[in-house]
DNA sequence: CCTACCGATCGGTAGG
DNA sequence: CCTACCGATCGGTAGG
C-alpha cells in the first residue's frame, strides 16, 4: 500500500489554445457540418494510417480539443471542487453538450485521473533532470521545491490536492500513487544526499519530505497568482521560510550536527 | 474579505460517551416509545425552562446525543470527505434514521459548521491562554504549532483542513473566516514579536504563517494516529522541521539578522 | 464504415 | 424518533 501523503506536482505549460475555450468547439462545429467528410478522415487519423500529412493535422484536432476539455475540467475543479463540478457546467464553459465530453474522456473519475497523471508526470521529468543536474542536495531540493510550487498555483496542479486520492478508483488511485511513491523516493534520497553532504539537517526523511512538500500542497487553498505578493516573489520566499524555518539560528545551533562526510 | 488561507484548528478531549455510538441511540430509541412524552420533555429542554432539576438531566442527554452525532459526522466526513458523506450512511452508524439527524442539526452545511466552529474555539482558547503566559515568542509559536498539530490528527480537526470553506453557506462562511482571521492576528502578534526579540526571522509574516500551518493542515492528509512514529514522537519532530527547516544552518547564516531589540 | 456530435432520457440518490 | 415521500440534479448512455 503506498504512503496517502503524497508531494507530486506538475507543472502545466500555458497552452496557446487560448482562454476563449468556446472558440474551440464553434470552430468544430463548423467543421463537422459534413459529417461524412470528416468523420472519414478522422477515423483514418486516429488509426495508424498510410497516408500523408493530413490525418495527422487531424489526430492533433482531437488532441487539442481534449486538451481543452481537460483545461476547462482543472479550472472548474479548483473553482468547485471535484463533486461540486457538474458535467453539465463544464460543458456549457465549451459551449457543447454533456454527452461530447465522453467522446473525450470515458468518465468524470478518469477526467480528473488524466489531469492528475499528467501534472506527476511533468513533475516527476522535472524532479529527475534535476536531481541528474549539477548544485548540492539542497539546491536541487530548492529548484524542486520551487517549480512544485508553481505548478500548485496553476488550475492542473491545484487538481493534485484538491480530491483525495480516495475518491478516484481503485485503479486509478494505484496510477496516482504509483507516481507518488516514485516522487517520494527521489525526494528521500535528496534529503539523504544532504545529510551526507552537509548541506541538510534531516532528523527524519519522511516527517520532512511530508513536511515541506505538505505546506506546498496547501498553498492552493490561499495563495492567489493575483495576491499581494505576485507569484515570483512568494513562491521563492515561501520555499526559503520551509527550508530555513523561522527560528532564529542561535535557537537552534548548539545541538544541531554540522556536516557528516560519507 | 477575509483570507482564504486558514490555520485554525481545535482539539477536541475524549468523549466519554464511549465508542460504539451505536449504545447511546440504541438506548434512545426505547425511552422514545412514548414519543409524545419524550418530545415533549426534549422540548422543554431545548428552551430555557423554569423547572428544577429534571429538564437540565433531559438537556444534558440531548447534548450527549447532539456531541453524538457530531462526533460520528467528524468522523464520517473524514473517511469519505463532505461531499462523499451521506446522511443516510451517518444515520445508520449512528442506529438511527436520517430524518432524526435533522432533530439534531438544522442542516448538512450546519452539521460541518458546527464542527469547525467548535475546533475553531478551542484552539483560539489555547492560542489566547498560550499568548498570555511566560516564554519566548518562539516557544510560544512552538507550544500553539504542536496542539494544533494533534488536534489536525483528531477527527474534529480534520474537518477545519477538509473542506473549502467556499462550500459552506455564505453566513456559515463568515462565522468560520471571523475566527482564522482572529487566529491569523495572534499569530501575526506572534511572529512580530519574535522578530523583534531576536527569537526568530520572518521575511513575511503572512507568508511564515501560511507556511507554517498550511503543512500543520496538510497532515491529516497522510499523518496516521497508528502510523510509524507515534504522535507524540511525530509532532515535535514535524513542528521542529517546520521551525528550523531543513537548510543546515551554515548555509544560511552569513544574509540572515541575528537580532534587533526594539 | 467512420467521426463528431445532438436531444432526450436512463436508473439512482442527494438533502430535506 | 420513524415511514413515506418531494423537487432537483447527479453521472452516464440510448438511438439517430
Amino acid at each position: 500500500m503506498a504512503h496517502r501523503g503524497n508531494h507530486t506536482g506538475l507543472h502545466v505549460e500555458i497552452r496557446s489554445i487560448s482562454n476563449d475555450r468556446s472558440v474551440q468547439f464553434r470552430a468544430a462545429r463548423v467543421e463537422a457540418m459534413p459529417p461524412c467528410l470528416y468523420g472519414k478522415a478522422m477515423s483514418i487519423a486516429t488509426t495508424e494510417s498510410p497516408w500523408g500529412s493530413t490525418p495527422r493535422k487531424h489526430r492533433s484536432k482531437f488532441q487539442l480539443k481534449r486538451d481543452a476539455v481537460l483545461e476547462a475540467a482543472a479550472a472548474l475543479f479548483r473553482q468547485r471542487g471535484y463533486e461540486g463540478a457538474s458535467l453539465n457546467e463544464l460543458a456549457d464553459i465549451l459551449n457543447i453538450t454533456k454527452p461530447t465530453i465522453y467522446y473525450y474522456v470515458e468518465s468524470k473519475d478518469r477526467l480528473l485521473l488524466d489531469i492528475k497523471i499528467q501534472v506527476q508526470e511533468q513533475i516527476l521529468t522535472f524532479m529527475k533532470a534535476t536531481v541528474a543536474g549539477p548544485g548540492t542536495a539542497l539546491e536541487k531540493l530548492r529548484a524542486i521545491m520551487i517549480r512544485y510550487a508553481e505548478f500548485m498555483m496553476s488550475d492542473y496542479g491545484t487538481c493534485l490536492s484538491l480530491i483525495a486520492n480516495r475518491e478516484i478508483g481503485e485503479k486509478g488511485r494505484i496510477e496516482v500513487e504509483t507516481r507518488i511513491e516514485e516522487a517520494n523516493q527521489i525526494l528521500y534520497r535528496l534529503l539523504d544526499q544532504g545529510k551526507r553532504e552537509g548541506s541538510m539537517v534531516v532528523p527524519d526523511r519522511v516527517v520532512a519530505c511530508h513536511g515541506l512538500f505538505g505546506s506546498l500542497n496547501w498553498m492552493s487553498q490561499w495563495a492567489k497568482p493575483d495576491g499581494r505578493l505576485p507569484p515570483d516573489k512568494l513562491i521563492p520566499m515561501h520555499v526559503d521560510i520551509l527550508l530555513s524555518g523561522v527560528a532564529a539560528p542561535t535557537a537552534r545551533a548548539p545541538d544541531k550536527p554540522k556536516r557528516r562526510r560519507s
